[in-house]
DNA sequence: CTGGATCCATAGCGATACTG
DNA sequence: CAGTATCGCTATGGATCCAG
């Protein structure tokens, strides 16, 4: 009974924040919602193909949301739903360890 | 300039825990030292080949600890480095979060 | 027991061009 | 502005066999 869920757990939470631009993704949006080629640009490196794919990854996971505003041209918005709020702590912290492994690295 | 360095950092970090397996193995060494046979027990599912990649790139990393004990079989245990103590809250909040993913999901 | 070597399938990602 | 469609490469990962 000691044994490892959690693993499982971690393997469950990679399944949707794995890839290379899902949690860079998931920390612009903490900033507030934002439009595509915001995320494009906040999101250095980023091709639109990915951002597409990606976005849609995210909402259909339901962490994030997706509104469109008619008009011409359209404008679409992207924001963390309250389910995606919880990722928070999630990026603080990969961000916190990235930052002290660039740090480490750096110092070498 | 003055832009998202703080989605660079989740990069980097993504950069060496990414993958399917990793995260799930520093899981398991939080509890403490295993040895090769340990971990390909604990962490359901993963294969022999994966074992010993992912353990190569995060002691090339500097996160894990190698120890040979000779012997005949020889005896080989895996232990969290210091700087990889620095991935337990990493762990712990997806853990939480992946929880949490499947309580929801389980739910719905 | 602790791996290394090989082969192969798929998933992830990038580049580019096109569209309402 | 906000996407879709297509192509192709590379990385990731699984299966299997071999070895000290």
């Amino acid at each position: 009974m000691k044994e490892n869920p959690s693993g499982c757990s971690v393997e469950e939470s990679m399944r949707i924040l794995g890839g290379r631009w899902r949690l860079p993704l998931v920390s612009c949006l903490l900033d507030g919602p934002k439009r595509f080629n915001d995320l494009r640009r906040d999101v250095p490196g980023i091709s639109q193909r990915m951002l597409t794919l990606d976005l849609r990854a995210l909402e259909d996971a339901g962490l994030i949301r997706r509104t469109v505003y008619p008009g011409s041209p359209v404008k679409v918005e992207y924001a963390l739903s309250e389910d995606g709020e919880r990722l928070r702590p999630v990026v603080e912290v990969v961000k916190t360890f990235g930052l002290w492994l660039k740090a480490r690295d750096g110092k070498l």
